[in-house]
DNA sequence: ACGCATCTGCTGACGCGATAAACAGTTTAG
DNA sequence: CTAAACTGTTTATCGCGTCAGCAGATGCGT
């Protein structure tokens, strides 16, 4: 899970723009790494991303484990097609009107709704900073298209994207995870523990009865972002106040390190 | 990797909240879960948690992989000790003057220093709703405690805590992934095929060339937690301002679905 | 003081994962 | 037509979590 091997990076960007040349020796070949990485995401929808062995996926084609190395270098360079073809809707935010905030929700959305078909999208680009193919860099544009016109800094517009994608990322997590049955069981005895050590957790227990942790209906993605977006015009409008502010004033932290 | 047990959680609760009676029979035992636990985490620390299995952990005491199921049910439960062990350090806020938002800052902070110390932290607690053990539900009340001043109803309270713990481990992954060698290997590959390309993102081109992706030496948590904070007080002053609103006003997206 | 139930820790085995190596069979360029 | 280039297979290695069964230590009830 550790290993990097340095060529990692160039050989999935190889792959995942497409610059190889097949060549004309040979028998045909039966597949291609798109076709792969379809049969691949199609078991990981349906089973889970642990469930996505190159002997399983390879089953599907009735073929040997060992014959799709010779599509696909390794698992790590499969995952990141598997990445690709799932992002292949790259955004057209430039119909939605009514300025950025409306852009961005909507770009949230779209992620929200990727990573709910696929739950197993979340895992699959958790760790490393991995090779990004031409879908992936397609959502990025997108979304500095639509923090444009909020006139902010370029630095600052890419530290609001990175927070917004996060903030998609852990929605879809608490999605992901979510199962009723699991569920129940785990406020079943987790309620019960704190109830038998209240006195050691008098705040959770204050919210608790209170309705902290009272199933909601709506879409736990409507409050985050309305925080975050509030957030971010109130940046804009102090920006605009005072003229020049560099976004890291003092509010919210003082400590150097 | 995906293989429930049902049993996981209620076996995972015992354990953590040492809720078994050690026998007196037989050979004195010679470990007890917390030191496997804390040696557990050492190897973690040293080498990720991709290194932490069974055997290797053993091997710290000189015993046999097997001899740690004597302790500990399995590789799940020894992940929730040691998770539960990181956070040992239960933050008292209550010193920390200037109501919530210095408050819900210095809660921030320390989670993130843990995750820091602690780079598998993230991975650890990545998936589904595990057992928690009192550490962890302290640092829950903590937050709770921080939220209180802000007078929001609970439920909301409770969905800033989860964007903040979201956001902390959003920075987290980010500091976690940042390897000098693989990040400006990355730099160099992604920003040429950018540039290859360039007239296919036009906005992210635009974006590089005004200094979007320059590094940066201010914590990464800094900005991000100014904006949501921002965004909290929005929500306050808007709700003291209006009575009673619920908080998932129009402003931020409108689709029902 | 003794014996056995109760422990601890060990070895061996199983199944499953990624992937290296060597090989058999196929196709086409020269 | 032949040899290079290519596809797919079998076999093997290594590491993982964990189950089963065994050897030896310990101390309770007698």
């Amino acid at each position: 899970m550790a290993k990097e091997k340095a060529r990692d990076l160039r050989t999935g960007i190889a792959l995942l723009w497409g610059e190889q040349d097949r060549p004309t020796r040979g028998p045909k070949p039966s597949l291609t790494p798109r076709r792969i990485a379809d049969a691949a995401v199609d078991l990981a929808d349906a089973e889970g991303l642990a469930a996505v062995s190159m002997s399983k996926v390879a089953a599907a084609f009735d073929l040997s484990a060992m014959a799709l190395y010779r599509y696909v270098p390794g698992k790590t360079e499969l995952v990141e097609l598997m990445v690709e073809s799932v992002l292949a809707q790259v955004p057209d935010l430039s119909a939605v009107e009514g300025g950025w905030r409306p852009r961005l929700t909507h770009w949230a959305r779209l992620s929200q709704q990727v990573h709910r078909a696929h739950p197993w999208l979340l895992a699959a680009t958790a760790l490393r900073r991995q090779a990004m193919g031409p879908h992936q860099l397609g959502w990025l544009d997108a979304a500095f298209a639509a923090l444009e016109p909020t006139g902010l800094p370029a630095a600052q517009q890419h530290r609001i994207f990175v927070l917004i994608a996060g903030l998609v990322r852990t929605v879809a997590q608490e999605q992901v995870d979510f199962d009723q049955q699991h569920d129940q069981e785990w406020n079943r005895l987790t309620g019960e523990l704190i109830t038998r050590h209240a006195a050691r957790f008098p705040h959770l227990t204050h919210a608790i009865a209170h309705g902290a942790f009272t199933p909601d209906t709506a879409d736990p993605l409507d409050f985050p972002l309305a925080r975050v977006l509030d957030g971010v015009q109130a940046l804009i409008d102090r920006t605009d106040r005072d003229g020049r502010t560099d976004g890291n004033e003092r509010r919210g932290g003082e400590e150097p390190s």
